[in-house]
DNA sequence: AAGAACTTCAACCGCGTTCGG
DNA sequence: TCCGAACGCGGTTGAAGTTCT
């Protein structure tokens, strides 16, 4: 019958860790890996639910966490990639080694929120707080790797969605999508196969150059995730 | 010096998705 | 295939720290 409870939660401890419980966690981990969170409570002497040892580490003991404050660069890399993904903060931390998601989210809510405010601009659609007309005439599509950002241009694009059965709907994104999301998107069923196709201007500098292209998306994620995918396809 | 107001951020909560029996 | 628990994520909370009056 599925799988057993995570843990009781009548005897776990809430709140604050300790020197202690850290050292316990960070202890089992170094011996054990990470990973069977389930387990690793009773098995490394804890009384904390695996979801709370899971956070702690990922959060606050992982060696490889960064700490300190966001550089200039990390700060226009959140805004760029904000404007793109929406309140997607582990996909942005996966971008920048060293945060967390947790660490930039507070970030977000409490500086880079208040600094876009003050000049002006809206810190969720990343336009001029009194533009509610203009659609976005930039989207920032991001390679591999860390550097990999190019701000493109948008001319058109087009959504075809194509069902089971074979039958498609198809249509072009309406401003009204543009202006609430900030990025391109086709509202349909997760289910169904979601056919994208690109036409785009590059800019590189005093350079520039046009791309057209298309991706097809499968249907066994989550459609938003794979048109990210379709897009670094298309690069 | 004290306490009110504000800020920060670690931790919790709830929900959607994934996975195992 | 179904059901229920684990996982992972985003939103929210509240304690602790800092600044202001």
């Amino acid at each position: 019958m599925g799988r057993s409870p995570c843990c009781e939660k009548a005897h776990t401890n809430k709140g604050a860790w300790t020197k202690e419980e850290d050292q316990r966690l960070i202890d089992h981990i170094r011996n054990h890996g990470e990973g069977c969170w389930r387990s690793l409570p009773k098995s490394a002497g804890l009384l904390r639910c695996g979801k709370s040892c899971r956070l702690r580490w990922i959060n606050y003991l992982r060696p490889d966490l960064k700490r300190g404050n966001f550089t200039n660069e990390e700060d226009q890399i959140i805004i760029k990639l904000h404007s793109l993904l929406g309140n997607k903060w582990s996909l942005i931390a996966g971008r920048l080694p060293g945060r967390t998601d947790n660490e930039i989210k507070n970030y977000w809510n409490t500086h880079i929120k208040r600094k876009l405010l003050s000049h002006g601009i809206d810190p969720q659609t990343h336009r001029p707080i009194n533009d509610t007309k203009a659609v976005p005439s930039q989207i920032v599509v991001v390679g591999p790797n860390q550097n990999d950002a190019v701000e493109y241009s948008l001319s058109n694009l087009a959504v075809k969605q194509e069902n089971s059965s074979g039958a498609s709907t198809s249509g072009t994104t309406t401003d009204e999508d543009l202006r609430q999301n900030g990025e391109c998107y086709y509202s349909g069923d997760n289910s169904e196969r979601i056919e994208l196709n690109l036409d785009l201007t590059l800019g590189f500098g005093s350079g520039s150059g046009r791309v057209v292209g298309a991706g097809l998306l499968a249907d066994s994620k989550p459609w938003r995730d794979q048109l990210m995918a379709a897009r670094l396809s298309l690069l």
